[in-house]
RNA sequence: AAGACAGUCUGGCUUAUCGCCUUUGUUUUUUCGAAUGUUUUUUUGGAGAAAUAAGGGAGGAAAGUCCGAGCAGUACAGAGCAUUGUACUUCCUAACGGGAAGGAGUUGAGUUAGGAAUGACUCAAUUACAGAUAGUGUCGCAGAAAAUAACCGCCUUAUUUCCAAGAAAUUAGGGUAAGGGUGAAAAGGUAGGGUAAGAGCCUACCAGUAAUUGAAGUAAUUCGAUUAGCUGGAUAAACCUUACGAACUGAAAGACCAAAUAGGUCAGCACUUGAGGGUGACUCGUCCGAUGCUGGCGGGUAGGUCGUUUGAGGUAGUCGGUGACGGCUAUCCCAGAUAAAUGAUAAGCACUUUUCAAUCUAACUUUGAGUAACCAUUGAAAAGCACAGAACUCGGCUUAUAGGACUGUCUUUUUA
RNA sequence: GCACCAUUCGUCUAGGGGUUAGGACGCCGCCCUUUCACGGCGGUAACACGGGUUCAAAUCCCGUAUGGUGUA
């Protein structure tokens, strides 16, 4: 489609942007999407999706971060978790999701562990993770 | 100078890459309305999106949710009961269970008076610090007795036994708080008089209570005087009494806008003799025109804006006040998210600790010099760099807190 | 966000100013039995933490920690 490949058309002018409409914030869709369970885990990540049928992903999937408040009691901490997690999506989403790939509609992101990762770690396993989704079809 | 304790203040910095939220300006674009106009338009206003430029973006506790207010809704004549909170005095404050200053009590240290008990003064810490003589309740064990004290003891009267009298003993009664190994607490203390034995029964001194009253102080209270009965345990963070206060619910409060009651089905009513709808304040008129209205069943929606960040506001100066704090002047606008923004990564600097090396020397071995502790300085490496994240907004309190700065008190050492 | 409750042996609990802090299940030892189980006897072990009131606190009051509940 596109005479650059290097352009993905999901995620086209900047890349790395993260604007409001990729985060997911409607009620009703995450009941749907607990409900129907579909997951993949690698730790310290457990990941929820959703696609809906007949349709082809135009837009970029649509996340949310959850961390437990049972596992990190303080604010800080769990500030902290979300915003890395945010970091590690927003820069390799690109890379990961294309037109050629399974892409869901609706992602929600879990993190499992009981104590803190350094950031490498969590990028490495999170990259894992979604590879394996994007090769299901 | 070091350490301990208490209080006040502070609570890292820089660069690069990629981002998030918000305010304002510009450009592009979508949509809605108004005017002009009628193939194509132009002007203007509102709302949304994108790009770009500039500005701003967590705390002293944002925490706990322990108090007090603003604000909003509901209720409400007034007063009382019930429930519940507070409790030395004066002041500060919008208000407070907060704060300031003062008083009193308790504890500790020092000085001093004294034979001692103890008193006086100074300093520090600390106190939910109204009432126990309005009433009720409770006070385990021990102890005669735990709050209307008589078990033992002491004294005495009557009776009986022995009997010259007296003494002793038995039984019944009376008086008596001086004595009785207890206990957290034992019925004012000491001395003298007094008595059958005793007792505030009386007297002196001391402690305490009540009433009246003088002086100082705004007051709590302090220093005194007179009289009285002589004395009345503890507990109100037991019930309670007195005084003062509290209506209840919380921003998920509340206000507005948008969306929605479509289609279906059942029952009733009206109707081509014109139901109903548009235009219009209404009627007439005019246009559309066959189903419409009411109720039930069932079905369906659940998003946005305001509240919401200009406020008992901050900063600086100055004046008043012992102080908490208040007045005046100047100046500033300083987060506003909504399943949760204020960041992520990398590098460096600063700070702290440890280790190593070098310099410096006390000292030692010895007389060529060598080995060289502590402190300090320099360099390198490693580790650490607190507590902690706004959710309507303020005033406090409480709790957490690495490192740093300052002030006060106490202790130790050195010098004079 | 707001409102509220609880914390006692390893576990579930009683006790609401004066007890040696009671009971059940568990664990340990002994007896019973050829052995195990059942049963009998005995033992072990607890008032979340820090202050205060009181002669005396698991109990009353204040603060902290931890766990839990309700609320659209």
């Amino acid at each position: 489609m596109s005479e650059n490949p290097s352009t993905n058309s999901l995620f086209p002018i900047q890349g790395e942007q993260f604007p409001k409409s990729e985060k997911l914030c409607n009620v009703r869709i995450i009941n749907q999407l607990f409900a129907i369970r579909k997951s993949e885990f690698v730790y310290p990540f457990k990941i929820v999706y959703l696609r809906e049928q007949k349709e082809i992903a135009s837009k970029p999937p649509q996340i949310l971060i959850s961390v437990s408040k049972r596992n990190f009691k303080k604010a800080v901490t769990r500030n902290r978790i979300k915003r890395q997690i945010r970091e590690i999506y927003r820069k390799n989403r690109k890379d990961i999701f294309t037109e050629q790939t399974f892409v869901p509609h609706y992602l929600a992101i879990i993190f499992i562990a009981k104590k803190q990762e350094s950031f490498g770690f969590m990028e490495d396993r999170l990259c894992k993770v979604l590879r394996r989704i994007s090769q299901k079809s």
